[in-house]
DNA sequence: TCAGCACCTGACCGATCGGTCAGGCATGCT
DNA sequence: AGCATGCCTGACCGATCGGTCAGGTGCTGA
């Protein structure tokens, strides 16, 4: 008979990623999510290595994509299809994990300096570099920081729109928004 | 003959400043403000309060600006209208007052429930109303949330580019990006 | 000369943080 | 039966946080 495997380290992710998401990384403490999990904290700690481990783990599969999404973007062709690329991957990814990059809120910067990220900033430069369509002029680089941050910032609060609306109308915004290649 | 009056109480708003610029309002600590300025943390709650107090007073000026572009907007003859007000005049506030808004660093959700700017969110919620044109439309009012939060977060990085650079390049993109009155 | 005030200090407080540790308990294998 | 292992606990650690407090110092006006 097969023995009753507790799934306490499931519970653990379910917790913090609610916890998270609702408080921020820094803002919620180890004591919260085995409060909610209705275990001790050092059992948490039993589970993770630290802290960072557990959003490293929720994370694992948005950076994942993120990755492939690079490879995509720096394997086209031209700037032009470089930066169509990154904007319908971008907006795919935004889509498809927003729970997850709500997580995040806001502590991007302050996360991305944590030895476990770092080479995300390098992704996201190149991110940005692309909706820029590898332009150097000052207005295509912020019209690509804007677009690419303020999604960022805010995918998280349409949890209640459905992906076949939510994606178009990204993906709409960001066309409008991004200069052409010239 | 005049006292030579210390002018502490400037000082450490300026290194208040600096310092939440560089690691936002929660990563900086009283301690790390007092060595900046060179003074006793203790030195430092004699000039204010308490922390907050140190913000408020920073974000004093740019909060009481965002109050008269709330109530020109309010006043507005009718959607299109108050959607040029928004654009145009939230597009001003972030270049003039973008030192300051980079010292909320993504910590915009946090700051916004504390008491002292509670008010603020109203306002906000006013802004993203007339961005996307008193619509209730979904793609809407995402163009709106993901322009107004894109350029807050992101007009801080912006120092090195002149006003007179930034101010269009950024009334250029939120025209782009905001969806048309109907 | 002296009281009073502005300014500042170091010592201290309670709370909270992430993280460690020794030990306990139940289960499964030999 | 006995041992190893997985899972978990409570007690504890050092560090840091924002904030308090009693007291000291030096200038100012009466």
């Amino acid at each position: 008979m097969a023995r009753v495997v507790p799934e306490t380290h499931g519970e653990i992710l379910a917790a913090a990623g609610r916890r998270f998401a609702l408080t921020g990384y820094r803002g919620t403490s180890l004591q919260e999510i085995a409060r909610d999990v209705g275990c001790s904290k050092a059992a948490v700690l039993y589970h993770f290595a630290n802290k960072e481990a557990i959003l490293t783990e929720l994370m694992a599969r948005p950076i994942a994509v993120l990755r492939e999404l690079d490879e995509r973007i720096v394997a086209a062709s031209g700037p032009a299809e470089a930066q169509r690329v990154a904007a319908e991957g971008f907006v795919d990814l935004a889509v498809r994990f927003r729970r997850e990059i709500a997580l995040l809120r806001g502590e991007f910067a302050e996360l991305l300096q944590e030895p476990a990220f770092v080479h995300i900033q390098q992704i996201s430069e190149r991110l940005i570099d692309a909706f820029a369509g590898h332009s150097e002029r000052p207005a295509a680089r912020i019209a690509a920081l804007v677009v690419l941050a303020g999604i960022a910032e805010t995918c998280g609060k349409f949890v209640d729109v459905p992906d076949g609306e939510l994606r178009p109308a990204l993906l709409a915004l960001v066309r409008r928004a991004l200069e052409p290649v010239d």
